[in-house]
DNA sequence: GGAGTTGTGGGGAGAAATGGGGAAAAGGGG
DNA sequence: CCCCTTTTCCCCATTTCTCCCCACAACTCC
């Protein structure tokens, strides 16, 4: 399980630490991807694995399986960690998310999520009010 | 069950005592979250997992579910004690409630929520009117 | 009044963040 | 096919921060 928010440099070399407490699940190996909004996405190899299959149980037609597997396999890169628990964050996916030199890491539950500090600031505002809505309605 | 109203000081370290009556309960683990007002919530690691499980269900739409989970996982922190019975304050929540080098501690059921002194002044006053109305429709 | 508990402060060992050097590998052009 | 350039990866160094321990004064409870 992964959460909290961190803010970590980017260096010229592009590698990015991830948090002590985020490296004991990522050991044994991850996968870098797009994220849904605009993020990059660290899955733990195995929760990458478990999800990719799951996806492609579901996506029916021969030509949505296709784009399907561009989309996720196109765009997902594997790193593993240096000796001082850092990753390097491919150019694409650095450009993507936009992320300059400084990026934040936000623990997401079951994967991990590189925000640009730009972004994340007001996606972090966006998430808050929908989460605020959510947990109101339980009222109703 | 947390209750009761304490004050404390907050020393460059960022370090904060809990009551003594509150460390039984939190001594398993506890989890720090950005509370709905501006306040910094504290759980019982089983209860913030039970909550988290609760939301998670509810949280039909993937994008919605993304939200939510940001903004749960994202402001939280685990804390646990030092040999004092203190916890630290991450900056990041220590800047959302505004609390300076005074800590107000207040139990709240089956959570403790930490506020400045100015936030907490506000809120008890709202609080209090609030609790008069709700106890005053129990006539009807 | 005394012993133990609690609030508050600080020091030091170890971990973590950050930066850079250089060897090995990869890639491209002649 | 070879050589030169560029990139990647691993190691080392330094500064900063975190966590754990100790100290002490105030207070509580017996």
């Amino acid at each position: 399980m992964f959460f909290g928010e961190y803010s970590y440099r980017v260096d010229d070399k592009g590698r990015v630490p991830l948090p002590p407490k985020f490296r004991r699940e990522l050991k044994l190996g991850m996968i870098l991807t797009k994220g849904m909004e605009k993020c990059v996405t660290v899955y733990p190899a195995a929760e990458f694995k478990r999800l990719s299959e799951s996806l492609a149980a579901k996506a029916v037609t021969p030509a949505s399986l296709r784009k399907l597997t561009r989309s996720i396999f196109g765009s997902a890169f594997s790193a593993s960690f240096d000796g001082q628990g850092r990753i390097v964050l491919p150019h694409a996916l650095r450009e993507y998310a936009q992320i300059g030199d400084t990026a934040v890491v936000v623990g997401a539950n079951n994967s991990v999520e590189l925000w640009s500090e730009d972004e994340w600031k007001a996606e972090k505002v966006s998430a808050d009010e929908q989460a605020a809505k959510i947990i109101e309605s339980f009222g109703e």
